[in-house]
DNA sequence: GCCAGGTTGATGGT
DNA sequence: ACCATCAACCTGGC
């Protein structure tokens, strides 16, 4: 057995601390240690990811890249400018590679792509080395000891991971770290093909700016890119990423402060501090891996335990801050058991199916739901771009928006008020539409947890109590009385009286005046006349909650799920007409999922909904006229994007 | 089948 | 700060 010749592959764990992935490279003793990065994973290869993640994402990569060098002088994160998927077969070869080491990733694109990486490894004769790092439990375990079912309940999460077992005890840092070996960039950058297989096309350009600096980039030493590098503009956030900085934050101010830490529940912070936030702001570093979940974890136990045997006050999950990180599991395992369809409603046998006056868009590209909807959605398309852009009228939802695109982070109540607003308490627009924002924008955002959020605030799944709705005036004002977030945030009104601040189009002309502001039109303009311009909000809050409860009613009522037969075959709307009276009897067209791809795992929402209709288990395939309908819709929000590309270049 | 509970509502009372 | 009420969702335990 010859020497190991090892490459650690940094995919979703920018840090050295607490990784069992690292320790199990480092175990194996190796000769060379060539610490990597492809040019690969959701940020290349992705439709969205605002300037501010990336600048975060670097921020780790370079952080991460020189504490590799403290550890060896000769050592650095090697920033490859190719996806893994082809570079990694040529670094087999030319660096004489017998094992390739990472922490496993459950994402649903992560996953094609990994099988595909063994495969490839396979044929070269290298040993693949995968640990789990990323979560409290490995998500596959815990659906498994959730009896295979994704996990859509904080219980359910207990229960499992009671049964899965004690959450994995922190691995020390390494102190030291082997060699590279030669590189052989010459060699590489002969041997760089034209891109094959073509994953995603439709990004190329953006993949050319990259391959055309070269494999090692512009200076040849496979630093990681600048935002210049990408042809990106600067960021904006004030948010900076590394293993160091949170290491440094999480010692010397949130595990210092025990109070903090013991008794933290997130219900009580506030959504409209800022400077400092009320939490800690751990998000982002949790979702590049510069700050293991368990490493938080254990820590903040020890300080509860502490605080529990000096009879101190502590809070417990779900509110308390090991909560928060059990939340966060229960997302990635709902994600691991469903899959792509966990990113969408359609084809997704947890997510309630309800009609939105702005459908997803993976709705309005399947022919067999395009026009079905009757409602007049240019409004809604034109609402939707209010939100996203700030201008909605309302001040509270337009500070948090224009808080999220400038710091590419907003509180955790904050998000709930916003996406709410978007959903079933407001616009009664897709929650699917809100998560492409909030993907592109959030410096923290984590696909599972974004959708979960999502599905819950909407009340597609995770939550039904939709008659529970936040409103955009009260919420803010119950925690700010003063206005001073929305001052912040939206300038404009930086002068409004605190009784007009949350409701400006109630002020006085005399008021809107002294505040130097109009409180007028649809936020297209700034300014007028030389006064500065505050739009007048673009819908009736008391009137669209009632639109939207009444709304959210007749779906629960109707009963579809993303999987039910009449949303694949798009017959659902006629389920939606006359459901105004009485019980649904003889108004369902069957049990609605029964025959797609889902049931052979057993967990449609469909076999036990009652309602007296015969089972149609038999009739295989439905009238469903396209293939699309049957094998669901793989969509970019974060997982999802090679496709076909992988299965085309493995045969 | 009943009933309590569900991380984070709003309002109006004390 | 702590109630009840509003209307009424689902899940989980018995």
């Amino acid at each position: 057995m010859p020497t190991p010749r090892v490459i650690y592959w940094f995919r979703t764990d920018l840090r050295l601390h607490d990784s069992p992935a690292l320790k199990a490279a480092l175990d194996l003793s190796p000769e060379v240690l060539f610490p990597i990065w492809c040019w690969d994973s959701h940020y290349v290869y992705r439709a969205r990811c605002g300037v501010n993640r990336w600048q975060f994402l670097l921020d780790c990569m370079n952080d991460v890249s020189a504490s590799i060098t403290k550890l060896n002088k000769k050592s650095q994160l090697y920033v490859l400018r190719e996806p893994a998927v082809t570079i990694l077969p040529k670094l087999f070869k030319a660096w004489g590679i017998t094992h390739l080491v990472y922490e496993k990733d459950t994402d649903a694109y992560a996953r094609e792509r990994d099988v595909e990486v063994r495969r490839l490894a396979k044929e070269a004769g290298v040993e693949v080395v995968e640990r789990m790092g990323r979560t409290l439990w490995d998500p596959d375990e815990l659906v498994k000891a959730n009896g295979g079912k994704p996990t859509m309940s904080m219980s359910q999460v207990q229960h499992a991971g009671a049964k899965v077992g004690e959450i994995q005890a922190v691995v020390e840092t390494p102190t030291s770290l082997p060699d590279p070996g030669d590189l052989h960039l010459k060699k590489l950058e002969q041997q760089r093909p034209e891109v094959e297989p073509d994953i995603n096309s439709q990004y190329r350009e953006q993949d050319e700016r990259s391959y055309d600096q070269g494999l090692a980039g512009p200076k040849k030493d496979f630093a990681p890119p600048t935002l210049e590098e990408l042809g990106m503009p600067a960021a904006t956030t004030p948010i900076k990423g590394g293993e160091t900085v949170i290491w440094k934050r999480l010692h010397e101010e949130i595990f210092a402060d025990e109070d903090y830490t013991g008794t933290f529940a997130k219900p009580n912070t506030s959504p409209a501090a800022f400077d400092p936030q009320s939490t800690c702001l751990t998000s982002p570093y949790l979702h590049f891996g510069a700050l293991s979940v368990r490493y938080m974890y254990h820590k903040t136990e020890e300080i509860v335990e502490r605080r529990k045997k000096a009879k101190k006050a502590v809070s417990e999950p779900p509110t308390s801050l090991t909560g928060q990180l059990l939340f966060r599991d229960m997302y990635f395992a709902a994600q691991a058991a469903l899959g792509y369809a966990f990113g969408q409603t359609y084809n997704n046998p947890s997510c309630r199916f309800i009609p939105w006056h702005l459908p997803s868009k993976v709705s309005t590209s399947s022919k067999l739901i395009t026009g079905s909807y009757e409602i007049d959605s240019e409004e809604a398309e034109v609402q939707f771009r209010r939100w996203r852009n700030g201008t909605t009228g309302f001040p509270w939802i337009d500070a948090i928006m224009r808080q999220l695109k400038q710091e590419g982070w907003i509180h955790h109540l904050a998000r709930h008020a916003v996406a709410c607003f978007l959903t079933r308490g407001g616009a009664y627009i897709s929650w699917e539409r809100g998560a492409e924002v909030f993907e592109e924008w959030l410096v923290d955002h984590e696909a599972a947890c974004n959708i979960g959020n999502w599905q819950w605030l909407s009340c597609s799944a995770f939550y039904a109590q939709f008659y529970r709705c936040y409103s955009p005036v009260a919420f803010g004002k119950k925690w700010d009385p003063e206005g001073g977030y929305v001052r912040r945030y939206v300038p404009e009104l930086k002068d409004m009286p605190k009784k007009y601040i949350y409701e400006p189009w109630k002020a006085p002309l005399v008021d809107q005046k002294k505040a130097a502001v109009r409180v007028d039109g649809d936020g297209s303009e700034e300014e007028k006349d030389g006064v500065k311009l505050y739009p007048k909000p673009m819908l009736d809050f008391n009137k669209q909650r009632e639109v939207c409860i009444e709304g959210l009613k007749t779906a629960y009522r109707v009963k579809l799920y993303g999987n039910s037969r009449q949303v694949l075959d798009g017959t659902w709307k006629e389920l939606f007409d006359d459901t105004a009276e009485g019980p649904t009897e003889g108004k369902m067209g069957g049990p609605g999922g029964l025959d797609t791809w889902d049931d052979a795992e057993g967990f449609g929402h469909d076999e036990d909904d009652g309602e007296g209709e015969q089972p149609v288990k038999k009739e295989k395939k439905p009238a469903a006229s396209s293939p699309k309908a049957t094998r669901g819709h793989k969509r970019e929000r974060s997982q999802g994007t090679l496709d076909g590309a992988f299965k085309k270049k493995a045969k």
